[in-house]
DNA sequence: TCCAGTTCGGGAACCGGTTGCCACAAGTGT
DNA sequence: ACACTTGTGGCAACCGGTTCCCGAACTGGA
């Protein structure tokens, strides 16, 4: 059966072919398609006839190969199902394509393996940059890993970005934005003490997570600015799930943990910490309150309405790819810090009869003495 | 200026420098590299010597040109920030991973242009797949591009697939993958009927788009199988946004708009309603019953828990990357539609002082007489 | 010692484009 | 009629790899 008059299934034309069919040579038809070069009129209306014809699309990788190629970037997040890695993914995504860049996302499910494999290959593939996003175990092994990624990502004229990653030994050639993880929960967990809140909950993530790790930083400082040391049972570890926060709660209570307030790491920790409260028989925030940390969209239509610390995400991906693509290759590293601050909702209140010490409670995201820089 | 002396930033190294360095020619390390080829091993010591000096790794775009690249596969959405799609992009990542290939995504804002743009820059990259997700609006002018695109695609030896998306004319070289919008809506809507609603409010998309168009169709199905016609005026259209469910139903109530329950094409919609009718005082769903579409995670830690239709996303991309890449290249389309089911939860409720005419009403996920093939 | 068989490695063609350089034709001024 | 532009398009080198083909060196057996 034919499939069609012209072209055999799966042979795509190359630029021979047309030229053949046109009747003139190769680097013919690469100018006239390049429209730089001066070519009769004629010739170029047959050239376009045959390209049309022939369905002709250069092949890109040939272009790339030859210099004339669209630059790539990829973006690398540990799991696109994520709400807050998604927004970023999305800033990233058009970011790149308003400067005319390919772009490619891979998630690793966390997978270090994986995550590796992926940089190697975007190497491979000449990415203009590479952007990684979302916290690791911060180990010596990992800060040689990524120095040595970064060097010879440099070495090739590209670029290594971390987002919401550790910073890495000044001098490598990298470009970080980080988003203050710690001053946010800092004056998260102050808002809570300021409602008169003595033993908080921290849902928090893997122990090793340096996004996890700011975020508890945040919330020992501010109790420890008011003096005081919380119980380290009320720090539980686990994964930014929803599922990871509805079952710790319901262990909590069913070990009988106190609290009046549970402070999730993380917006999806805090819906699952949630249903399992209201599965309780818990009302929040009249018998607990509950504060989560992303302001992901949902956040507005939990019941009640979720408390927590915006991250421009949208913005955090946009800038990214701004500052990696825009620099001058000699310019000295850049380090951003974007701030973050609390979006007071309604699902925090005055831990029941007691007074509210501090009932005017200033609510920013200053951050605590010896903050990042 | 010299082209090179190894460490000069910017100038990465390639195979000929490896080979000087090894002092052999480029065919060997080409061979040693691809470790296929017989080798004495000191040569092989000395080339994997230098090209770990020089951190080398091939161009993968010119292995690719030469044919032994990594074979690349595009996936194409409205809006990744969406949690359904973004479960669809996990899945088709891990698949297309699973299976050795590269993946890149894109997501269009819904913008048609930039749609075809990008299938484009995908047949320049010769992709060996692209797969294009979510409703669009159904035209004859979508058909025949979407007609066209598939065909130099097939000749150029790639495929198109189609995911939710509406099938194009038998004979054209395309796979699709839908899954059950209509029949998911009728069974949802046909339990809302059962518990006694007659007024259901339903929370639409764009007319034109398909998704929101096989929704409603179930809608309107599960009515008239009652022998029913739903009051024109209860059909909103609107964004799949959980912003564009609160102002619907903000609208609607301040319009005096009346209804007993409301039928969300989508859970983001619901959460934005179930935010509104919260915020007028209604509570759900003693006063107004709300089901949503999709199943996200989120669902469940909705007050209350959504009744909703689950629609296997993760699987789905899985499917499209299985069946795109697997099929020999003579064999027939496939046209392949994925079953939903309802998932009851506790959104819905009898209406309030009405006796329920079928307490045990089955749910299921049948399709109505003349359901789709 | 000679020859066949292996093992190993280089030269060159090729993948599909781009582009510098040059040749040829037509047009122009004198 | 001649030299000089100017417009046009082909040849060939190149981008960075892979691989076919062939020859050199080394091996072992007779």
């Amino acid at each position: 059966m034919t499939r069609k008059s012209h072209g055999d299934i799966g042979n795509r034309s190359t630029i021979r072919d047309v030229a053949a069919r046109a009747g003139v040579s190769a680097s013919t038809v690469s100018r006239v398609l390049a429209g730089d070069y001066p070519v009769s009129t004629a010739t170029r209306t047959r050239v376009m006839r045959a390209v049309r014809e022939l369905d002709y699309v250069a092949d890109a990788r040939a272009k790339a190969i030859a210099g004339v190629g669209t630059p790539t970037l990829a973006f690398v997040l540990d799991d696109i199902t994520g709400p807050s890695f998604a927004h970023m993914a999305h800033g990233v995504e058009r970011e790149a394509t308003r400067l005319g860049h390919l772009c490619l996302v891979c998630s690793t499910d966390g997978d270090t393996e994986h995550e590796l494999e992926f940089i190697e290959t975007m190497r491979a593939q000449r990415a203009a940059a590479v952007i990684l996003v979302g916290g690791t175990a911060d180990t010596a092994e990992y800060r040689a890993r990524m120095s040595r990624i970064a060097d010879s990502l440099a070495s090739a004229g590209s670029r290594l970005v971390l987002c919401g990653r550790p910073p890495l030994d000044p001098g490598t050639p990298v470009t970080v934005i980080e988003y203050d993880n710690e001053s946010g929960a800092y004056a998260l967990c102050a808002h809570l003490l300021a409602q008169g809140h003595r033993r908080i909950l921290f849902l928090g993530g893997k122990p090793a997570n340096t996004t996890a790790q700011g975020r508890e930083r945040g919330y020992l400082a501010a109790h420890r600015a008011r003096g005081e040391e919380p119980d380290s049972q009320l720090r539980l570890a686990g994964d930014f799930t929803r599922d990871s926060g509805h079952r710790r709660i319901r262990q909590a209570l069913s070990q009988g943990l106190e609290f009046t307030a549970v402070m999730a790491a993380t917006d999806m920790v805090a819906a699952g910490a949630l249903t399992a409260l209201h599965e309780a028989g818990l009302t929040v925030p009249d018998d607990v309150s509950l504060v989560g940390y992303d302001d992901i969209p949902f956040a507005r239509d939990l019941h009640p309405p979720l408390t927590t610390v915006h991250v421009p995400y949208e913005e955090l991906g946009r800038l990214a790819v701004r500052t990696a693509l825009g620099r001058t290759p000699d310019a000295p590293n850049e380090h951003l810090l974007l701030g973050t601050h609390v979006v007071v909702r309604d699902s925090v209140a005055a831990v029941p009869g007691q007074l509210v010490p501090d009932a005017s409670a200033r609510v920013s995201s200053q951050a605590p003495a010896g903050g990042l820089t």
